[in-house]
DNA sequence: CGGCATCCGACCGGATACTG
DNA sequence: CAGTATCCGGTCGGATGCCG
């Protein structure tokens, strides 16, 4: 399978919660469900500029295993599948977002310092 | 420069703070740091069980680059170094808290539901 | 003690082509 | 539309050996 997540023994909390979230565009995934409620595979790819069909269905099937996201699916011609956050992916998302915060302002320091890397 | 972290520019917050801690032992570094207040190369490699020198002193260096951590040399015989937390590594580690419990919560889900992988 | 240099395997992730 | 299959390169990270 081709399974990033390590789902295996954990040394702390972190470490198990940066196991589910570790991946190019997880948290991006997250946030997005987030903002919109639900979306469809092709919005959820127009919405992340740059991710390959290949990582998105990847990172779709292992958050779903790991339990963040719910996935619908519409037995209709062309096919419809809805992705959603589960009440897990909610709370993740909560917990994510002081770590957001953080992020944030560290961006706005660097821009001011002109620190940022060409 | 054998730097993983991108420091280029952001999605948004998670993201920046997300290329700050990825890598297997950062988040780990963060709290061994936190607790102790002060630890020299050595006791973390201890505390780390499984990390390599490379990897930790890799690790190290590009948390000093970020400013999470400060890296204090004695000129002495034997070599002394000793890291610690900057104010930026310790925001940090606050706006890491909420994950780490969401992480902690996890693992004793896994646990009760025996759902962790062989 | 606290590193650095080098080699190397694993796998993460992108590009492309094909399918129901 | 929503995937699957395959190939492939770059990087992450481990092992080993050497140095001030």
């Amino acid at each position: 399978m081709a399974s990033s997540a390590r789902r295996g023994p954990y040394i702390c909390g972190i470490d198990a919660a940066m196991d589910v979230v570790s991946g190019k565009w997880k948290s991006l995934i997250l946030w997005e469900l987030d903002s919109h409620g639900t979306r469809r595979f092709g919005e959820l790819k127009r919405s992340l500029p740059g991710v390959s069909e290949k990582m998105l269905i990847q990172h779709l099937r292992e958050m779903e295993e790991d339990g963040l996201i719910h996935r619908k699916v519409f037995r209709e011609v062309p096919p419809r599948v809805e992705y959603s956050l589960t009440e897990h992916g909610k709370t993740l998302n909560e917990a994510l977002r002081p770590l957001g915060a953080w992020g944030k302002e560290r961006i706005e320091r660097l821009a001011r310092e002109g620190t940022l890397a060409t």
